[in-house]
Parts: structure tokens; C-alpha cells; sequence
DNA sequence: TCCGGATTAGCACTTGGTACTAATACCAGT
DNA sequence: ACTGGTATTAGTACCAAGTGCTAATCCGGA
């Protein structure tokens, strides 16, 4: 018993994360043992054939996709929504989008939030951000709920220009703020028919 | 003959870019036609038998984790960096980095890749934006390849605030251009042993 | 020496195919 | 009505990568 058992369906569970593709075959020769001792192991880890690897990796992949392209538009949920006044997203924070080092979000995705809530709440077939100002109050961590409420300022806006003023909020404590400059196209004083 | 061959042979391609699942049989119940239909229909349209398609599915996957994992920490490519000085990055914008409606990449992305630029040249393991402010001077079009110069401001900068001023272009003209104040934990005068 | 877990071998069977051949079906043109 | 050509269907042998099961073999320790 060269490797034993356990510490060879240690290393199986491993090879198999990191590479779903390999076979038993292949399996059997990268740990010397043979198909049917690679099938075993698999049996008692309750690891699927390639077969079955293959079909949840790429279901996992449709569904990423798919997600991405929604949650492409607007970064976070829309859950409320005035057009031209204001609107409410929603943005929970996983670990992904957060520094692996200190566990804090990273700045960009504050302001993607902020940044497409703004552009939602216009309204405009081209709305552009143009300027904006952007304050990181506190740090936020991965679990949190961020909830972006942005208001349209309408006195300082006119017909080429808008103000959006954003507040980022994680329970109830202001985390970020962004005042941001919109560019329309859409001539403003033609709209709302 | 219900449907006409070349018209099956269309939407049998639409069928499975949509869902790569589905097995021969699965479609021949679909269509309405022979398993052998399908088989043959495959055959000269060039798709690839469900396994194959799961495949390259499954592959796709794995290879898009193993970019975002690593373009998670910086985006956009490094391409020079002076620690605490200056740095250079590279961002391809590509069709997921714009608006459907009109092409211009959503501000995010310029921010992201400024941001995470101005991040990586303090060398800091506790670097964390606290105030910008950004100009979007012409839009940016997928394709276009945006080149993000950072700068430290080291009169401006103090023991916990670096102020990094960050300049984008695509082909040698202005597009974006950000000012970060950044905080930093490690004591800078105790920095460069 | 004998027991028991670990390993290996062998066989039948399954899925979802390929590759190939042969039989129909159907429609148009003459 | 006959013929030709395309489209479709059927059937067979075979493959990869398995599952499930039984049986044989190995090997190490009390």
C-alpha cells in the first residue's frame, strides 16, 4: 500500500475540483492504482462520473452567463422606482467583491451600484455620467446589504444636465455617497409628452 | 414534409445554443422527426453530440473563473509600476462592458479599472478609497483600448492620505480622468525601511 | 497461519452517441 | 404513369465512459 487509501481520495477530491475533466482512466494512471480502485474511490466519496462533472459545471456556466447579462444593466435590484425623481437598488455583498487580504468591498462596486442606479432613474435612452464625486464613508464587508437610494436634483439640473445625489446605506449607516453630473440627450423640455 | 429541412436545420441551431442539454432523442420528439433526422441535420450543420457540446460549455466555465479570480484583484492588465510613484494599466472594453442601447462603456468599468490602479500602486495591504471625483470626457466604445496612467501626489500626500490622480486615453486622447484620495493603515514614515 | 480490508479483474448492461448501409417516401418533371 | 433525386427512416455494428455485481488476489498484522 504505497498511498494510503484515505489520503489518495483526499488528493482525488482534489485533482477532480480543480480539473472535472479527467477520467477514470486517466485517474488511475496519475495515482498508479487501478480504474476499478479509482472507481471505488469514487463511489465511497460520492463523486459522480465525468459524465455527470461535466453537466453541472456547464449548468453552473448557463446560469453564470445568463446572470451576468441581467445583472449587467443595473448593478444590484431595482426595488423601487419614481422615474426622473428616484429610485431604490438593492446590492448584497459576497465574497467576490470583496479584497481577499482585509475582507472589504472594493470601491468600484459601491460606485457600479450608485453609477447604474443613477443612469436607471433617468430614464434616457442616452444618459452619460459626465462628473462625478464619490465618498467611501466606511468600509463595507462581504454579507452586507447595501441599500443605494439617489434622488434627482431638479433645481440645479436643465435641459442638457442632471444631478443625481446618491446615498449608500448598510443598516441604516451611510457607507457611500456619489453626487453625480448625467448628460441627457433627450431634450428635457420636450419630455413627458 | 411539415417543415421545411433548411428551416428545422435553423431553429434546431437556435434550440441547442439556447439549451446544449438536450439529447438527440429529446429533439427528434421536439421536431417531430426521426432520431436519424437529427443525426443527420447535426451532422451537416456541424454540431457536435451533446457530450462534446457539454464539453467545450464546461471548459468555457472553468476558464472564465480562472479569469475573473485573477482579474478580480486588478482590472485591467498592469503593465508598468513604480511602487508609491506611478503605474500603467491596459483595459480591452469588449461588448459586455457596454450599453446595449448605444455602445458606450458603462462608467463602472473606467472607474473600476482607475480605481483598482490607484489601489495597486501604494503597495499597501490596507489601502481603501475615501474620496474621488471623476470626469468622463468622451465615450468609450467597445473595442477600444483604454490605457489608465496613475500618478501618486506626494505633496499633496501625508502619513494616512495619498492623494493618486489617474488619466485615461484611448489612442493618445483623454477619456477619463479621476482623483483618489486614499487612505492608507501602514505609517508611511516608517515605510521603506 | 489465518483474517480482513484493499485492490484488482471480469462480465453484463447503460447512454448517447458515430459510421455506414439499406429501405422507403414523396414530389417534380417529362 | 415512370423516373430521378432528395429527404427521411430503419437497422446494424461499434465506441467511450461509465454502473453494478461477483470473484479472485494481495498484503499486513495479531
Amino acid at each position: 500500500m504505497r498511498v494510503p487509501k484515505r489520503e489518495r481520495q483526499r488528493q482525488l477530491g482534489i485533482s477532480l475540483e480543480q480539473n472535472p475533466f479527467l477520467t477514470d482512466e486517466e485517474l488511475s494512471r496519475q495515482f498508479n492504482v487501478s480504474v476499478q480502485t479509482i472507481r471505488l474511490d469514487r463511489l465511497e466519496c460520492g463523486i459522480p462520473e465525468l459524465r455527470e462533472r461535466l453537466k453541472t459545471v456547464a449548468a453552473r456556466t448557463m446560469e453564470a452567463e445568463v446572470k451576468s447579462l441581467q445583472s449587467d444593466e443595473v448593478i444590484g435590484e431595482i426595488v423601487d422606482i419614481e422615474l426622473d425623481k428616484r429610485a431604490i437598488s438593492i446590492f448584497d455583498v459576497s465574497e467576490e467583491h470583496v479584497f481577499q487580504r482585509n475582507g472589504i468591498a472594493r470601491g468600484h462596486h459601491l460606485f457600479a451600484q450608485a453609477n447604474s442606479l443613477a443612469v436607471a432613474v433617468l430614464d434616457d435612452d442616452l444618459a452619460l455620467t459626465v462628473t462625478s464625486t464619490l465618498h467611501f464613508l466606511r468600509p463595507v464587508k462581504a454579507g452586507d446589504r447595501v441599500i443605494a437610494r439617489a434622488i434627482v436634483d431638479k433645481d440645479r439640473s436643465n435641459d442638457k444636465r442632471t444631478f443625481v445625489e446618491v446615498f449608500s446605506t448598510v443598516e441604516n449607516e451611510t457607507v457611500f455617497t456619489g453626487e453625480f453630473e448625467m448628460y441627457q440627450t433627450t431634450d428635457q423640455s420636450r419630455r413627458k409628452s
